[in-house]
RNA sequence: GGGGCUGUAGCUCAGCCGGAUAGAGCGACGGUUUCCUAAACCGUAGGUCGUGGGUUCGAGUCCCGCCAGCCCCGCCA
């Protein structure tokens, strides 16, 4: 309903300048617009929109607002335009013009979207690609809950972009360079040179204890400190011996890593810290250049504007070591150039995202300052830090395991299908069905993995997010087996509504004239007409919740419409119209869900 | 010490650019099945929006102070 939204803004507008010509061209002399700050309607009972904006104008022109608000009303009559969209508007409260549209309106934007596979949501296309950075785990170590909501998030968004028609690149930028590496070939040379060697001579599981151990003898070993360090300035300048060592760590990984992908269906283009590493000595070369390197205790740093640490002195963003090697704020600074530069030298991107945990916030507001500082941003740019909270257990803290380990991912997804996988059986014997095994394996791993999903994406990422199995497999709520099973709802009225296919949507038919009485049906249509909005409100603001809720919302009222409207039962013209509407709730459901990660069921 | 985020019903959370009587879900309590999957639907109860000021026609939302929790603050990522 994005098109109707925009044309009643420039009819009220328009009806605004009429009002009230003097104040129109005061306003406009100062460079700006009457604003009919127009909105969806806060209730139902007020419409389908509400125009607030008579009240702001009430002390500029020195008139009560509802008077103010009826001259509006008045202008807009006379506007033929207004007349096709909207019933006789009414003013309310203090001055709100409350808009409801002609219902034969709604029932033509539904016959629209019914063969329509964008479902009314238009596609913009985009000459530069957007870049997704997310997931990024390290190599040589498992993936483990904290990859979860940036894998989760960062999938989802990359989705809702690419379907808006945007080219997007979704980078996983793995850990697979720097110190860590200097510190796990140290070690492994010492007690298991035979991995640096070998492919799969040592399993992964026993990869991370080797981690472990030299992370531990690096935080308290200062000899081991050294070779670690010499062993990174190794690598980074290209030995042979360690580069194939370094190689056979990531390949194991990756193939690691691809399993959780292939789990959760997600897509990702695998470009490493390491990639940049032929960038690294242009980059200090190049803040060197534009004047804003500083040397201070050996190591070379951009001291940040309008941030100052302790002692009120400005912080510092290093970029090379004092022992010459570089870290991880050179190579953020090296990937921002390189996605912002012109193919074939870069990506040519003009919108960065990155969807990394909150704690990096001053981190990557303190990178993307030094790149704007040197230079490398078009005005046009954006970028963007997505942050999101930590994942806490019931108990509040950040999740762990009974015995205090940090969670790993695969273990995390099989808990959640098998819990599915329980409830699942148990029902099925409750009500005494029997099902294939196939469909059980299938049906669980669906909703297990869907409940994982939607458990993060239905919460406001900014915020800590407390993860519990059992919220998010509830049947009920604002989870994802409840909108499943509105999806399946609808299924079964297409199995049961003739021998017409499922597929392609054709058990139901278009039709012509769509005819619709019941209040559960002008409602359902509100609510399957509000996609667009939503999924324009997602690109700009990257929430992912709010495309949740949507679903939510529209499943609640789907479950009312199905409840207490009989479909299959009605008498034309009602039954064509309203397995019309159940194909487009099917569809609008799928789509959503789809953009979520999540795929849909026939059966639960 | 400096900076950031958070604080809304018993619990988990929404709340869009400042807009009408602050919304869901769960849990609690009560009801609904001759009918397309009841994994559903209907109803009731439940609030000092952390706190004190300020801005204005209007503040959960913006500004300032304070309190509480979490996170970050030079050579890890």
């Amino acid at each position: 309903m994005l098109r109707i939204a925009n044309a009643l803004e420039a009819q009220l507008r328009a009806a605004m300048q009429r009002a009230f010509p003097e104040q129109a061209a005061a306003v406009e002399a100062a460079g700006q617009r009457f604003d009919p700050q127009l909105a969806p309607a806060s209730k139902p009972e007020f419409g389908d929109f509400q125009a607030n904006g008579a009240l702001p104008l009430a002390k500029p022109l020195g008139q009560a607002p509802r008077a103010i608000a009826a001259a509006i009303v008045e202008q807009l009559a006379g506007d033929p335009g207004f007349a096709e969209l909207c019933l006789e508007p009414l003013i309310a409260g203090p001055g709100f013009i409350n808009l409801t549209l002609r219902p034969e309106r709604l029932a033509s934007e539904v016959q629209a979207r019914l063969d329509d596979p964008r479902l009314g949501v238009p596609e913009a296309g985009s000459a530069s690609p957007v870049v997704v950075d997310f997931s990024s785990p390290n190599i040589a170590k498992e993936m483990h809950v904290g990859h979860l909501r940036s894998t989760i998030i960062g999938d989802c968004l990359a989705r809702v972009l690419e379907f808006r028609g945007h080219g997007v690149l979704r980078l996983n930028h793995v850990g697979d360079w720097g110190t860590q590496f200097g510190m796990l070939i140290t070690h492994l040379k010492q007690v298991a040179p035979q991995a640096l060697d070998t492919a799969d001579a040592v399993d992964l599981g026993d990869l991370v204890a080797f981690y472990r151990q030299a992370k531990a003898r690096f935080d308290d070993d200062e000899a081991f400190q050294t070779t670690s360090r010499d062993e990174v300035v190794r690598l980074q300048s290209g030995d042979p011996v360690s580069l194939r060592a370094w190689g056979l760590l990531c390949d194991q990984s990756r193939r690691e890593f691809q399993v959780i992908y292939d789990r959760l269906d997600i897509r990702l283009q695998e470009r490493g810290e390491s990639f940049y590493n032929p960038y690294l000595a242009d980059v200090v070369a190049d803040l060197d250049g534009s004047g804003l390197l500083v040397t201070d205790d050996g190591a070379r740093c951009v001291f940040l504007e309008g941030v100052s640490g302790k002692e009120g002195k400005p912080l510092p963003v290093i970029v090379q070591k004092r022992d010459g090697g570089f870290n991880y704020a050179t190579t953020d600074l090296a990937a921002i150039r390189y996605r912002l530069a012109s193919p074939p030298a870069g990506d040519g991107a003009r919108r960065l995202i990155y969807v990394t945990d909150a704690g990096q916030a001053a981190h990557f507001a303190g990178v993307f300052q030094v790149a704007r500082r040197a230079g490398w941003v078009p005005a046009e740019a954006q970028l963007e830090h997505v942050p999101f909270g930590l994942v806490q257990g019931d108990d509040g803290k950040k999740l762990k395991t009974r015995s205090g380990d940090t969670v790993r991912l695969r273990d995390l997804l099989d808990e959640a299908v098998e819990r599915a996988e329980a409830d699942l059986r148990r029902r099925l014997a409750d009500e005494d069905r029997q099902e294939e095994e196939a469909f059980i394996q299938h049906v669980s791993t669906t909703v297990g993995i869907a409940a994982v999903k939607y458990a993060d994406l239905s919460t406001n990422r900014i915020t800590n997010y407390q993860f519990s199995f059992d919220r998010m497999l509830a049947l009920s709520g604002n989870t994802a087996p409840y909108l499943l099973y509105a999806v399946v709802r609808i299924a079964g009225i297409a199995r049961k509504g003739g021998a017409q296919a499922v597929e392609g949507g054709s058990a139901f038919t278009a039709g012509e004239g769509l005819v619709f009485s019941e209040p559960q049906e002008w409602a359902l249509i509100r609510e399957l007409l509000k996609l667009d909005a939503v999924i324009a409100e997602v690109e700009e603001e990257l929430l992912p919740n709010r495309l949740c809720s949507y679903l939510f919302e529209l499943s609640q009222v789907f479950n009312r419409f199905y409840d207490q409207v009989p479909v299959l039962k009605a008498d034309e013209p009602a039954r064509s119209s309203r397995l019309a509407l159940c194909r487009l709730t099917a569809d609008t459901l799928k789509l959503g869900l789809g953009l979520l990660g999540i795929p849909t069921l026939e059966r639960m």
